[in-house]
RNA sequence: GGGCGAAUAGCUCAGUGGUAGAGCGCCUCGCUUACACCGAGGAUGUCGCAGGUUCGAACCCUGCUUCGCCCACCA
């Protein structure tokens, strides 16, 4: 056996094993309970980042525990085609090499995208292996596939004929660059400053004027009416009255409207239904035409106007302020901050324009989908963003499907000649009202998140009843950035609520996302970003198993840190040695190949006091990380088992049993094997490689922990008796070892071994076991003591226990005294911390049983000062 | 503007009413036959600020400050 744990080859290893056993395969006709996950498709853009790891380890943690727990489970792995991301991602490319798609051409770059489709999907797939993840790759999806595809049109055909898509002309967010719409939540609006213009609007017939703030002059051609707060004093008359816009000198009305706020800008608001939503909103509430003056290639459409036309909006926006202030309409210009949109894939600032675009009445489908969360019947983890899901839901708009891209499904829906429109899932060669041939094919995509939104059942053969969407839909979990709440968790649970009549999971976990080590949001601009493999590389993919589990599940986002992943390669070396411990002692000759045999569960009487103590410490660990684990505690589990192992385990009962393995003590090794197996098992589920290789150790193990039941309470190990007895002892041995320390006594097992007698026993050796731990840990010898325990020796207090140095050993007893001068101090401070609490009202009003325990650590404290006062006087 | 979360050791973070914790880093020792990817010991905190509730507050309440996230039709 190597010294130092291998996680390269070792998880190589597994990873070729699970596979071999079919850790991942899902059986639809299996009797047992079902536990399934769909994956969250990763968008083909690239590779892995930090976010998906993080992803992939919580579902794998949770499949294992699930399989261990004796459940049937189904993890299906997917991957998005992810349109406009992936079609933005070629562009650049394609760009870098001095072309454009047009100048491919369309089937070109139709090659271009499934050659890009083909690599990275495999690149996906071995990522995932790499980091431990059990999927069933039987199931794998893509959501260009053509079953999947029939889906999306059949759900497409359904909504169309209960009119809950329709198509039409209104404002959409549009990016020209990506030439297409997108929805409101792909739009992020970041803050910007610039000028600020106020403008004078003549009244068309007299005297006066309107004043109008607006940052966008050159869609003051677009005008249609101004409007005021219908409850503004100041503007009260003017409203029904025409003014001109200053650029066109067009004739238009001064409307009353309640979303204007008369606190902001001048309280007067140009209305330009064309080129903002919120305006396009008044507009149609008042009946208003529309004007467009930007095209969709966000230029300006002005024939009127020749300086304008044809120019970019941003120059257009100065060219118009100069034509203002040019014609005595300009007031005056400030700076200002306020937020614009833009597009999330490309960054280009959002134009909205009104184009005609399919749309998802999503009322009908909302209403349902809060109820799913408010009743209950899906429990959102962290819950803090329960609210944020309700309150999305409650104020949602319609939803705009179709994009103007290249890539994507296309909306399945023809006209005729004659002007009959229907939807289809093959495309038809005919109309099936009219019978003509001459069709036209909707020139539209889908927005991905409309076909990602029935990812739950369409993964499982909907619409066909089949075995495996009967055994494991709805799904269990949904585990997913937080980003998405909106683009998809939600679409995800209007659409199954919709199509299957049941919620497509039953918990949803928003995992961190993680940071760089900065603190910022990982992104190559900032060159912060840390790509997983590179640390599963480095530390294992245990490790970064581990680290994510610590963090999966936090309020806040994650830093990352890779100290931390380091601490968690050093953990698992530390299990694995602790392992090799236990080894050896059965197969003297190292290297010699074999295993921990097993052996049968010793007598209750047999059992030493740190072997009670051990036992019942596992039953706690095992209670906790259970429920832990139940609770999508990750942090938890991986918290309680590392401290338990390392700090308890290692440092305490392995030293203190090693000298009873050495002599073959059976009920020694049976509670060795027990501890170390059974926390390797608790463990699996989130250091799967590291536990397996440990559990191959021990013979009569299965080919995995995945296949071992997850160990049960075993409510008989519980012994408070021997906790409070060992911990009494632990203290004991910690408070000698630093005694002797700190008189330069070197307290190494090897050093020249010192004697001492008790001259005071207190509770930390009620225990027979007890002097026997002390020397097996101390280089300390019990002797009888002596006679004559008046004389002036080096004596230790540890606890509340005095030990006396062995005669022959001699020593400068005032020496000896130092430590217990500091002890003492600290003593009485506490003693006093105490008298004073006792003494207040404490007494009186705390619970009885507090009080006690005060009472007692009274007592004890007096007990240690009796002891360590007598040392100093002597 | 609204909502949510966070502020604890030099750093990254646990801790949710009863004597402040971990990992890393730092200082001193020790290459002890499981492990130097280790072990033993040490230093380090008015738990953001101000009030309040309570016998008792890092923890509950109120306000404030700073940071982060989400939402919103501030022209």
């Amino acid at each position: 056996m190597e010294t130092a744990y291998q996680p390269a080859t070792s998880e190589r290893r597994w990873r070729d094993r699970w596979e071999e056993i079919g850790l991942g395969h899902a059986d639809s006709a299996s009797p047992k309970p079902a536990f399934s996950i769909a994956q969250p498709p990763p968008n083909i853009t690239g590779s892995l980042h930090m976010g998906h790891a993080l992803n992939a380890l919580v579902q794998d943690a949770l499949c294992r525990f699930y399989r261990m727990n004796g459940y049937e489970v189904c993890w299906v792995p997917g991957t998005d085609h992810a349109a406009i991301a992936t079609q933005n991602v070629i562009e650049r490319q394609l760009a870098d090499e001095g072309t454009t798609k047009e100048e491919l051409g369309r089937e070109a770059f139709a090659r271009r995208v499934d050659d890009w489709y083909q690599t990275y999907q495999g690149r996906i797939q071995e990522q995932l292996r790499r980091l431990g993840a059990t999927c069933d790759w039987a199931r794998e999806r893509f959501t260009l596939d053509e079953p999947y595809v029939r889906v999306i049109r059949t759900v497409f055909g359904e909504l169309y004929r209960q009119g809950l898509i329709y198509r039409g002309p209104r404002i959409v967010n549009w990016c020209p660059r990506c030439r297409s719409a997108i929805s409101d939540e792909e739009v992020e609006y970041q803050e910007q400053q610039d000028p600020f213009y106020y403008v004078r609007y003549p009244l068309a017939d007299g005297e006066g004027a309107l004043v109008v703030a607006t940052t966008r002059p050159e869609t003051i051609l677009a005008d249609v009416a101004v409007a005021v707060s219908p409850g503004d004093q100041r503007f009260t008359e003017l409203v029904g009255r025409m003014v001109r816009e200053p650029l066109g000198g067009r004739e238009i009305p001064v409307i009353a409207d309640s979303a204007v706020d008369p606190q902001l800008g001048t309280g007067v608001l140009k209305i330009t239904p064309g080129h903002s939503a919120e305006d396009y909103e008044i507009g149609e509430r008042h009946q208003l035409p529309v004007r467009t003056v930007i095209s969709l290639d966000g230029q300006m459409l002005a024939p009127d106007f020749p300086s304008l036309d044809g120019q970019g909006v941003i120059e257009a926006r100065e060219l118009a302020a100069e034509l203002l202030r040019r014609g005595g309409a300009m007031v005056r210009e400030e700076p200002v901050v306020h937020q614009v949109g833009h597009c999330d894939r490309c960054g280009t600032i959002i134009e909205p324009l009104v184009t005609p675009q399919w749309w998802v009445r999503v009322r009908a489908l909302a209403d349902p989908a809060a109820e799913a969360v408010a009743s209950g019947q899906i429990t959102i983890h962290p819950g803090q963003f329960r609210g944020q899901y309700l309150d999305w839901l409650a104020g949602l708009r319609d939803w705009c499907i179709s994009r103007q891209l290249w890539l994507g499904h296309r909306i399945p829906v023809s006209t005729c000649v004659r002007g009959h429109v229907f939807a289809w899932v093959d495309e038809p060669t005919t109309c099936p009202e009219c019978a003509t041939d001459q069709l036209t094919a909707d020139p539209d995509v889908l927005d991905t998140w409309f076909s990602s939104a029935l990812w739950p059942f369409a993964i499982l053969g909907w619409p066909e009843h089949n075995p495996a969407l009967e055994k494991f839909y709805p799904t269990s979990v949904l585990s997913t950035a937080r980003d998405i709440l909106q683009h998809w968790v939600v679409r995800m649970v209007m659409m199954g609520l919709r199509f299957t009549d049941q919620v497509p999971f039953h918990d949803v976990l928003f995992h961190a996302t993680i940071l760089g080590a900065d603190g910022a949001r990982m992104s190559k601009s900032r060159g912060n970003v840390v790509d997983p493999l590179e640390m599963v590389d480095r530390y294992g993919a245990d490790a970064l198993r581990a680290w994510g589990a610590s963090v999966a599940m936090g309020n806040q986002d994650a830093r990352f840190d890779e100290t931390k992943i380091d601490g968690y390669a050093k953990f698992a070396n530390k299990f694995w040695n602790m392992t090799r411990l236990l080894h050896r002692f059965h197969f003297p000759a190292e290297g010699e190949e074999g295993l921990i045999p097993e052996v049968s569960e010793p007598a209750i009487g047999s059992l030493q006091l740190a072997d009670r103590w051990v036992l019942s410490r596992l039953a706690a660990v095992t209670q906790v990380t259970t429920g832990a684990l139940q609770k999508f505690d990750f942090d938890g589990a991986i918290d309680a088992i590392y401290d338990f192992a390392w700090r308890e385990v290692a440092d305490w009962y392995l030293e203190l049993v090693k000298g009873r393995l050495e002599s073959g003590d059976a009920a020694a090794l049976w509670v060795t094997r027990q501890v170390l197996y059974q926390t390797a098992t608790l463990l699996h589920p989130i250091m799967p490689f590291l536990t397996d290789a440990v559990a191959e150790q021990f013979a009569g193990s299965p080919a995995s922990l995945d296949l071992t039941p997850w160990p049960g309470a075993t409510d008989s190990w519980a012994d408070p008796d021997s906790e409070v007895a060992m911990i009494a002892c632990m203290t004991l041995i910690s408070n000698l070892r630093k005694w002797l320390t700190e008189l330069g006594i070197e307290v190494t097992r090897h050093g020249s071994r010192v004697p001492f007698s008790v001259a005071v026993a207190g509770p930390e050796l009620a225990f027979p076991e007890a002097q026997g731990y002390v020397s097996a840990l101390l280089p300390v010898d019990w002797v009888e003591a002596a006679g004559n325990p008046g004389a002036a020796r080096p004596q230790v207090v540890a606890g509340r226990t005095t030990l006396s140095l062995g005669k022959s050993a001699g020593g400068d007893s005032e020496k000896w005294k130092d430590p217990a001068r500091r002890e003492l101090a600290k003593a009485v401070a506490f003693a006093t911390t105490l008298e004073h609490k006792l003494a207040g009202p404490f007494a009186a009003k705390a619970p009885a049983e507090v009080v006690q325990k005060e009472r007692r650590r009274l007592e004890e404290v007096r007990q240690r000062e009796g002891l360590l006062r007598r040392l100093i006087d002597s």
